[in-house]
DNA sequence: GCCAATCCTGACCAAAACAGTCGGCTTCAG
DNA sequence: CTGAAGCCGACTGTTTTGGTCAGGATTGGC
């Protein structure tokens, strides 16, 4: 479990994502523009989470990426795992005996096999729901007027322009501890 | 917050210190050689934990390296932090407003800064004395015969050798999930 | 059928970080 | 004095990061 700006890069699309789940396909190009992402970054993140389902890709023209589940079944940890899948994990090669022949696993194994498994649950427990929630919390709102609509399976079709793509986020840094 | 093998090595060290932290400095040589660890990588990386003040150093011959506080005011925070120390954060630089002019801040911002504490006050949960006793409990003997000695400031001063370094580990890989 | 928007892919790249080496130094117990 | 240890800075090879570029492939709208 590596922890990088890659990860962030890709949590944070996922959740520009998340933030416009009923408004059909997002295109990269908004996303790039919006989190100041470069497109072919972005791309090649995407590229990743579509091979892990983490979501959908529509191409022509309106197309652009859907979640590839609800919101509330993914995690932050999927999302990590998925751009940064390399999770070499132990340092000793995950091996059977890592020192020399019968003086056991090093420590560092079992060791950091815990630790790990610590930060994997604890990212596994926060979904990317709970994120999108918690942007939404800080008084953001992306549609014009949220409509009261039924949540069924894909009632939107066509793209809606959202004309207003930066200032919407009125974030205070409130967030100090 | 980065995540890398850089600050494992760093926490397995400490945890490897803290194993022994009542038999006086122990020699980078001797981490180097339990957990296979570079002795010069160690160097470099003590260097940055002593001057976060996380370990005391001893100089000449039976010297070595001790905490530099009580193992349960250590996080693993603070050891992660020492060693990663350019903790970019928030990847807009963390200044004000990181778009234009008058479009509040970007998104990214407030949002890994809000999934970076997160992060942050979860290792910052997890106490080195934690991680030490999680070994122990796993049926390490350090000293040959566990002494009930009195927690006092520091009883012991010479260094006590440790002639059976490594076989010490014997750990199941009972840590699957 | 064409056009343009969009995804998709692979090659390539500079800069940084990682992991480690090396040589030389300072300090200090015996 | 000698040798064990910490200390320090320079250097190096590899991988990762973050990004560019050039070209496909796919498809809605005209």
């Amino acid at each position: 479990m590596r922890l990088t700006t890659k990860g962030r890069f890709a949590v944070t699309a996922m959740i520009d994502l998340g933030l416009r789940e009923h408004t059909g396909p997002v295109a990269l190009a908004a996303i790039s523009a919006r989190q100041q992402i470069s497109l072919s970054y972005l791309e090649q993140l995407f590229g990743k989470l579509r091979r892990h389902e983490l979501v959908e890709s529509t191409r022509g023209p309106g197309g652009g990426y859907s979640l590839g589940r609800k919101a509330d079944e993914i995690t932050v940890a999927d999302i990590i795992v998925a751009v940064d899948e390399p999770i070499d994990a132990t340092g000793c090669g995950g091996k059977e005996n890592c020192m020399g022949d019968d003086s056991g696993r090093c420590m560092t194994h079992d060791l950091w096999a815990s630790l790990n498994s610590k930060m994997i649950e604890f990212l596994d427990s926060v979904s990317l729901r709970k994120l999108v929630n918690d942007q939404l919390a800080k008084g953001i709102s992306i549609e014009e007027h949220p409509v009261k609509r039924a949540i069924s399976s894909q009632p939107v079709v066509k793209p809606i322009k959202i004309t207003a793509p930066n200032s919407v986020f009125a974030l205070g840094n409130a967030f100090s501890k």
